[in-house]
DNA sequence: CCGACCTCCCAAAGCGCTTTGACGCAAACA
DNA sequence: TGTTTGCGTCAAAGCGCTTTGGGAGGTCGG
């Protein structure tokens, strides 16, 4: 069913049926009701190949996922962030197309995405400190969004992000306020911009309580929960044990608590871990009571921000490129408590 | 940059330029080369949507993804599915579009799809045990593979999944094996397919060592570390509490284990458990060791298969329906033990 | 030397839609 | 009665590509 076979079903033009499916006013309100009844009987959809090549817009919106070549992984917190965005694009008659990418091979495909028009619009994911991956889409003229940002790039961009810095100084600050001095920071890979700002946000709590940053208790990784354990293990069989761990992901956490219990400390008393939280739908930091204390920053909620900030771009290309800061929430739990004497 | 620019920058009619590129034979091998290397040069690809309006072909696979109203919640193996799937696109020159869908808007997506046109084939995801949308696509005539499968369908439809009703059977044997008679059952919404085949490999193990399935130790619910949590607890704390848990997932699991320390239990020792592992990236069931004894089935690889069956059924649309069904692994890990007399 | 046959290329139609410019017709006005 | 106005509709062009049905020019065998 297209729409010449819908006209002449109707006794109508093309030209008739089309305008009444859009909403255009020069057809009258009868018309417009029965074409539209009719359409709906018939089930018939325009086209979207044919209509995007008239009218030069796809109506999709373009992620790219990175895949890290080593551990052929997705990142965990994707389903949730394009949970969110899929809501607002599917309110507004977007889809989603997604495509993955390894290592190196994203320049080309931005320009070939570019270049087929598959797409109207972009969303970034896991930006690096010096993301060269911002110039070139500036330069390509499409519009995109950053969940993220990319702390050595000066020209404008659209990003949505939470404030991980300011996030991660109030947890240590929390921490050192427990009497804790030696904490250690299991981050994410030192090259993605999130773990940076947290590595300073973390740092600047330290120097304000006058305590030496240890590069030996930092260290930077894929946040998987084998890493989380690992790493802890490591360091709480070392000399100067830590006695608090600062994590960047909820799951890294729950192996850092297997590492802990495996020695047979308690968490919140032996040893505390805080964590950052992205509130994932599968993986709650507990119910009513929390099971880490830590930073809460939903990912989906940075989804349909992102969505909703893309789509306004794309409805008014000229105005200037949003941005938008969520600041996490400091959640207290039972993985805290005061340093051992 | 389009094909005529391009044609008239080469001095060629725009059909030796389509012909050169897309491999004809009707073009010399020398105007072929100059015309492959000029379009990189001037970073020519061909706009998606005009290619798909000539060929009637849009070269994208649509993925629907159901999203629990109840707990908005995007399953989390869903992640390393689809970058199994988007391995083979990427590989063979397709998209990958992704629709959310709140329940009961189902029925209506697919045909909107279908009309709308813009995809070759679709990847269902979530089957439930008598699901209607097989019928309905297969009335639609759109190619498509079912990730799991659907128990009272009759009719023919390619599917990929993993032998679930053999590997818990697997799984309760061994729990039995161990001495173990009070197993509990944590497992999936009973309504969707692969929860049910589940319980029945369950019952089959239990029924052939004579012991009686007790409906309250049998529960089915989201697959989140809080529902593993909250079960266990309850049961724990129940008269004729379990000794063993057979889990439906590692991140319930992980919950299962949880409430097992709080109550100061030893997994392995004072309680055993067993889940099922999708051996998803971010959380692999160990390293050398497995932290949970488990059955193993890769839903990256079933990603893969899902796409390479529906590319395949796209090519040869007369071929009979595919199906592939997997086996897991049984891996013995720390968290099981005797039964304690 | 001529017709047959390749080889290499082209013009034009068509995919299904939107959108421009125009036109028929009734009502309103002079 | 003739002219204007505006409403409702239409025919046709165009979006960028593929593909059909040739056609010019060179090569080859007889």
């Amino acid at each position: 069913m297209n729409l010449r076979q819908l006209a002449e079903h109707l006794q109508l033009s093309q030209t008739t049926v089309s305008r009444a499916l859009n909403g255009y006013p020069e057809v009258s309100e009868a018309t417009r009701q029965r074409v539209i009844r009719t359409a709906r009987e018939l089930n018939y959809s325009p086209n979207s190949r044919a209509k995007g090549l008239a009218t030069g817009r796809s109506m999709a919106i373009g992620h790219v996922i990175p895949v890290s070549d080593r551990h052929q992984m997705v990142n965990p917190v994707f389903g949730d962030f394009i949970s969110g965005a899929g809501e607002v694009y599917a309110a507004s008659g977007y889809d989603m197309v997604m495509s993955l990418v390894g290592e190196g091979g994203e320049e080309d495909l931005y320009r070939s995405i570019r270049a087929r028009g598959n797409v109207d619009g972009m969303v970034v994911h896991g930006p690096r400190l010096d993301d060269g991956r911002i110039s070139l889409l500036n330069s390509l003229g499409l519009p995109f969004v950053v969940h993220g940002r990319a702390s050595r790039i000066e020209e404008p961009y659209a990003w949505v992000d939470s404030n991980s810095e300011r996030a991660f100084e109030r947890a240590t600050t929390h921490l050192l306020d427990l009497g804790h001095r030696r904490i250690a920071l299991i981050n994410g890979h030192e090259d993605m911009d999130f773990a940076h700002r947290r590595r300073l946000g973390y740092e600047t709590a330290l120097a304000a309580h006058d305590v030496q940053p240890e590069p030996a208790r930092m260290c930077g990784g894929e946040m998987t929960e084998l890493f989380g354990h690992e790493v802890a293990l490591d360091l709480l069989h070392g000399k100067d044990a830590p006695t608090a761990f600062l994590v960047s992901s909820l799951i890294a956490a729950i192996g850092v608590r297997r590492a802990v219990q495996e020695l047979g400390l308690i968490p919140g008393r032996d040893v505390s871990i805080v964590t950052h939280d992205d509130d994932l739908s599968y993986m709650k930091n507990g119910a009513d009571v929390p099971i880490f204390t830590a930073t809460r920053s939903s990912v989906r909620e940075a989804g349909r921000h992102a969505a909703q900030m893309l789509l306004s771009m794309i409805a008014a290309p000229q105005a200037p490129r949003p941005t938008r800061l969520m600041e996490a929430e400091f959640i207290l739990g039972a993985s805290t408590g005061p340093a051992p004497v």
